[in-house]
DNA sequence: AATAATCTGAATCGTTAGGTACAGATGTCG
DNA sequence: CGACATCTGTACCTAACGATTCAGATTATT
């Protein structure tokens, strides 16, 4: 039976923060990836039992995505802000400069939680990895839609595929994880992004690489 | 006391191919990670009873390695190869091109092995982790050689950092290997690589992108 | 103050993990 | 042939996993 009440003020009130609960969480996950997180390491690192976790959040796998959820709110804004910039180049340079910012911060753990989560675990995390996945295609089909629309106004040179574009600064932006995760420090991180926004010197121009007589600076 | 003997003929021989078996449980770990895989999971694959197992590789960590050195023989040596290219544009193109090949031969797990084997994991398996960290170091480390070499013989121009270029070609493979796990195409793959080839066509020129007066094709 | 609802902490569940022990099978070599 | 080293399969060990129960503490409403 069970039935919960019609009034949520009545009772003991909670006796923790479930937000910064989640944050706690959040870092564990981010550190040993859904699977190599315990739930005693997660109630830990949260200060609670085990029972108030249960209560409050339902299982690990249901913990799991509310602290992704709080992790795209709390540390992804950056991406949405690079997405709102007025042109294509300053979107890329944005939101890759804003990934080694966002992975060299002090205190964060290494790379990111949305590949680091769970890129290869076993059957039983096997539904959490299929629905990262899942949530990695929407995040790049968004951000296909800002290239596709920078195309449409021209922002994006005629024989600039879009498509591949997008693809192109969303394997960046996963590698930029991993390279942290190897050890990359933030110099080194933002040497890479150096790098390959030379390389996209065109987009200053309107121009492609590879027309004759492009003019680079 | 258990001493062993000198001869390593006596006695019952192995009934089983220990390379076919390594096989098998790179797979698995490929698959599944270092800590997704469970010994079930890979004493089933291999076809050999769990003592067996034992008795010929020693424990899961031991078992690992020595998958990922069969590994690297059997699936990297395409980046050795691209290293030995004459010139640092194909020592790219062929690196790029080769690791979608790679990632999207028919049969193979997603991803590749070095990377998914133990990106974020709990503190049981953070010896492999760590490992794993060094041996990705160690391959970046080859490679820089390679540029740098290219750096000197004049191959690479002048402003050119072959430091970061490296790790940028690295940041891409690496990048290459979260999309294919996430489910893009080979043709989608190499799309991304096309972009970076293209944006990279200085290379045939001897000159940076950022010169002035810099002709491309 | 009495009551009802909720939270808390410890104890416990069944399952599975990696790792072993041991008896019997199977082969090699003197 | 016969002694012996090594492999194979079953059964089992201990520890830790995620999950759950339940008595008692705590607090808002009545």
């Amino acid at each position: 039976m069970a039935k919960k009440t019609d009034n949520p003020k009545m009772g003991r009130p909670r006796g923790f923060d479930t937000t910064a609960a989640l944050d706690a969480a959040m870092r564990v996950f981010w550190e040993k990836g859904y699977e190599g997180a315990t739930l005693t390491d997660l109630t830990d690192a949260m200060r609670i039992n085990r029972s108030s976790m249960w209560a409050a959040f339902g299982n690990k796998e249901e913990l799991f995505k509310k602290a992704f959820e709080r992790y795209l709110g709390t540390y992804q804004g950056y991406i949405r802000e690079a997405l709102e910039k007025p042109t294509i180049r300053e979107v890329i340079e944005s939101s890759l400069r804003g990934t080694v910012d966002f992975l060299a911060t002090p205190g964060n753990p290494k790379g990111c939680l949305s590949v680091h989560g769970a890129l290869a675990v076993g059957d039983e995390a096997d539904p959490i990895k299929q629905w990262l996945i899942q949530l990695r295609k929407n995040g790049l089909s968004v951000a296909r839609k800002r290239f596709e629309q920078a195309k449409k106004s021209g922002d994006l040179g005629e024989d600039v595929d879009p498509v591949a574009l997008t693809r192109y600064v969303a394997t960046l932006i996963q590698g930029l994880g991993v390279q942290h995760a190897s050890g990359a420090t933030k110099a080194e991180l933002m040497r890479v992004v150096d790098v390959a926004l030379q390389h996209m010197g065109y987009l200053d121009e309107g121009q492609h690489p590879n027309h004759k007589e492009n003019q680079a600076r």
